[in-house]
DNA sequence: CTGTTAGCGCGTTCAG
DNA sequence: CTGAACGCGCTAACAG
């Protein structure tokens, strides 16, 4: 555990010298960087960034709030995070919150006092308070995935009402009227705005909205499983499922197969957000897929404009375009049924 | 931003007494912590651990170094890691190496630098130069998943030797006596000693080990879909395929698919590393499965009982079992071939 | 090109 | 029960 100090001594020199060798700092003659360096090499020092830190107020370090790890969503948007904050020099505290507020407000805590030098947030809910706490540590915050209504914050997110609406066009387009919606939870932005795009596409087409086919559940396995269960219960049955996230869609397909229906021959399904391509061997689901990765690296990079005050005074919200991606589980366009 | 000395100013009180009443140690009297917890909120004080740490020398921080956060099964140990370490109070910072030495080495650098109490290690290779830097920096350190050979210290891994060797018995029982290997990486313990097992089962059973069906790639889809193709041009061609791990097994089936041939009725499958149920509709693939997320929590309490002196001083290795699940991908009892 | 001085924010030590 | 002095390891600011 040498010190700085330590190293000086060996090499002949003041604290101050090794500093800037380390830190590539002012100028160093090109013998006595060597010997500092030999000295550094001999010691096996490494140097404190703790100190350093403490010393010159930055970090370099990030923090990403999220809500689910596990999701394979979350785990693109991290890497894309990862990569562009590796790029810049920057290293990244990952939270997982579970989508709970009690353990978001914890890693607040916990991010602010490892001084991180921004925070990346993946909000569990709609509230503005959380954003506050981060600016009131004159912190830079970039919300992530989700809108915040009345926060003054930037924003990187994607057009979930608007892929929605697409999505809901493709179905209404293949002649479906009774579509249930399997939505994540009330109070989180991206799942309401997919109820909002789902509503104004049915609308526009003239179909009223049935508010026994809207769920609201969690954006779980377990969520988009009981969902089905209680969608498949309404009558007339709905002939498609809007399934409003990748977990969701899977707890419908299982809930399918438990039923004995076939999709897309007796339903019709459709989700957001798409599997990665590692993890599928036949990709099935007709999906609005955000781009992860670009989200994540998007974020991240105006966070680190932020910090370097290369970004525009105003806060921004940059909003990327979903993709629908058409495959088997939407079917084909439906045969006029009787009645 | 304020300081300790804010919130004593305001409290009227030291700033050793603010000290004594943020972190519960030594008396202080009811009425004066309620006057400086008055003061904490009045000014949103946030204590600052960079300062802490580097008085008391202890940041509370474990560094975990994994070789590809992209794969469930590293998701699901970093879950295990991370709740481990929460439950006593620790943060996680997670490093991604995708298996390059270079990056494992410059990641080590970091942690050492931020002064981690303790790192968990997937090692990218067998080399046992990582371990002994960790370990010259008085750091202690928990090998996780991959054996080291010639290294003293303490490992947490599954029995990939007795997995690899159970799930090809399975085979064999089945029939088969043409089984390709689609391995990981040489040099990694794991890939290694998945095909050790895949020999001894051969060899227990009367039948000579062909090396031109052991083919050795990396662990990743696209290696998994090519290791494939070649497997399927040796004649005669294998009966059987064993992946060694979860993301070869996609890539077989993915290969299988494209070249017309369906599992288990033209080959059987079979791999290592279960995907989590939240990811999978119809659960397909016969394989040992690793307790990824136990592996992660019981690595981590073994370094955190490093860390508090309560370990024995031997350098210990833990063993999980693996757990072999038949589905469908194994098939059935091969009918006698002529011949 | 190199060194001196001072202090980042906190907690330990020792006195009261 | 409370406080003063000191130092953790490092670097900004200012000499020289």
């Amino acid at each position: 555990m040498a010190t700085i100090r330590d190293v000086a001594k060996r090499a002949g020199v003041a604290p101050i010298t090794v500093s800037r060798v380390i830190n590539n700092s002012g100028y160093v003659n090109e013998q006595t960087r060597a010997r500092v360096e030999a000295a550094i090499a001999d010691l096996g020092y490494v140097p404190n960034v703790l100190a350093r830190s403490l010393r010159s107020r930055r970090t370099g370090t990030l923090g990403l709030i999220l809500t689910d790890i596990s999701n394979p969503f979350w785990t693109t948007v991290a890497r894309g995070v990862e990569d562009a904050a590796s790029d810049a020099g920057f290293n990244v505290i990952l939270c997982n919150t579970d989508e709970s507020e009690i353990e978001q407000d914890k890693y607040l805590h916990v991010l602010m006092q490892k001084q991180v030098d921004g925070v990346l947030l993946v909000p569990a809910s709609s509230a503005v308070e959380p954003v506050k706490f981060i600016q009131s540590q004159n912190t830079p915050v970039v919300v992530l995935d989700r809108r915040i209504p009345n926060s003054q914050t930037d924003v990187v997110r994607c057009d979930s009402e608007d892929g929605a609406y697409q999505l809901t066009r493709l179905l209404l387009a293949l002649g479906h009227r009774r579509i249930a919606m399997l939505s994540g939870p009330r109070g989180v932005s991206t799942a309401e705005d997919r109820v909002s795009g789902y509503r104004r596409a049915l609308q526009e087409a003239g179909v009223a909205v049935d508010t026994t086919l809207v769920f609201y559940g969690k954006f779980s396995l377990e969520s988009g499983y009981s969902m089905t269960q209680q969608a498949l219960t309404v009558t007339p049955r709905p002939s498609a499922l809007f399934a409003s996230n990748n977990f969701i869609a899977i707890g419908a397909l299982r809930a399918l197969r438990d039923a004995g229906l076939r999709v897309p021959e007796d339903l019709a399904l459709v989700g957001f957000d798409d599997l990665p391509a590692a993890l599928v061997v036949d990709p099935f689901l007709t999906v609005a897929a955000q781009p992860a990765y670009e989200m994540g690296r998007q974020a991240t990079e105006l966070l680190l404009a932020r910090l370097s005050g290369e970004a525009p005074p105003a806060y921004q919200e940059i909003i990327l375009p979903t993709e629908i991606v058409t495959r088997q589980s939407s079917g084909q366009i439906l045969e006029q049924q009787g009645g």
